[in-house]
DNA sequence: AAAAAAAATTAGTCTCGTCTAAAAAAAGTC
DNA sequence: GACTTTTTTTAGACGAGACTAATTTTTTTT
């Protein structure tokens, strides 16, 4: 079983995770961003992850996993979030304070520990942000088919399944809103001004601006 | 808070568990046995731990740690241990299959991660191999005196309470004879030509060589 | 006290992952 | 289609941490 390196799995799970909808390739520039790097190192780490066979890649095209290295990116990804759920669960974590340590805990290398933590956490299906945890088969489909709350008019009603940022700064946010993951609510008000809407939750009203409200994924109610 | 690499924390703690006993300090040669390196490249990683106050060196002399470097060695070493005690107590890992992983949790920074854990893990004193956990204090007193199974004649009774020996192979050994922590026995035959040591525990009745017995400390009865 | 052996340090290289500055290619604009 | 802007790659350098080979210091032996 080959090994790989921190540096190497942050890359292969960056390109994994920048991969949606784009068949063509992932630009150098946005994975420099996501990995606060410069387009330069990228470069260079992309092109050793070519000669391990781990991407695909033509100069000047993007970049896109091999099969092999999808499943090194799976894996890290599946590490990521089963250690979240640890965080949360066991730990009394809160949801924005998780990331930074599993950033770390994914690259724990122990195929035993991973399985053996998954069948302790109970098999769980989804992280403490709603992501979908892979199998360790490494099979999973990201969850894609959800809208957002900015979908929804007045006198809909929904419950939060998910954020598009996870940032630390949004998720305290929502946090400190109380809006957690499976709160239900409905939408009493919509502004079009500025596309911020009230909702109604708790028997409290929140009004959202917009920029909130295109980050969280709901589902119908 | 300074942090501090994964090599720096490794060599710190492998200078604190080889300065018992020794206050004249460590030698170059038995830090680089202990960590499979060369004795060059500790020389360079000694320097290094000088000009950032963590140990006390003069060349051809050996090394000492400073309370700061002495103070970062235990908080690894504390959450070396508690990591085993977690793979152990809640992952069901064997007591010689969790050196490699520990090696590597032990590095993860997160203050609040080890205060967590440790209070998930009901704050336990000791390892699966009977060795103290440094509060988050830093303070614990290694298990010295203690005696060993060598020492024990016929008739005398005792309690497995740890090992000298953490190698994966010697506790290996110990679990395929189901001699565990915590196994009492009795001593009840003593051959003086090779001083090896038949006990009785279990209803059962198992032949000790020397090596063994001078490896495995007890609580007399 | 000189010679031999062992231990520790220095000198010089290497790989990994990063950076800045410069050059080249691609995409966008008029 | 030529010019400009943006993206990407190349060139060159650096720090961390490891290695081998050579040298120096210390310790042991005779
Ligand atoms: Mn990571
Ligand atoms: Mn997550
Ligand atoms: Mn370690
Ligand atoms: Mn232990």
């Amino acid at each position: 079983m080959k090994s790989y390196s921190f540096a190497e799995e942050n890359y292969l799970k960056s390109i994994h995770s920048l991969s949606f909808g784009q068949p063509e390739g992932v630009s150098t520039n946005s994975i420099a961003r996501l990995l606060n790097t410069k387009a330069s190192s990228v470069t260079a780490m992309i092109g050793k992850l070519h000669t391990k066979e781990l991407v695909s890649y033509e100069k000047y095209k993007g970049v896109t996993l091999t099969p092999e290295g999808e499943k090194i990116a799976i894996g890290v990804l599946r590490k990521h979030r089963l250690w979240e759920v640890f965080l949360v669960d066991k730990l009394d974590f809160k949801w924005d304070e998780v990331h930074e340590v599993a950033e770390q805990l994914e690259h724990i290398r122990s195929v035993q520990l991973t399985d053996r933590l998954d069948k302790f956490l109970g098999e769980p299906k989804f992280d403490p942000h709603g992501d979908p945890i892979p199998s360790s088969d490494g099979v999973y489909r990201e969850n894609q088919p959800t809208c957002l709350l900015s979908d929804l008019n007045v006198g809909d009603q929904g419950v939060v399944v998910g954020v598009l940022d996870s940032s630390k700064e949004f998720l305290r946010f929502l946090s400190d809103k109380d809006l957690l993951l499976g709160t239900q609510f409905s939408v009493v008000k919509l502004f079009e001004y500025d596309e911020s809407r009230e909702i109604k939750f708790d028997d409290r009203t929140e009004s959202l601006s917009q920029r909130v409200s295109t980050n969280i994924k709901i589902k119908r109610l």
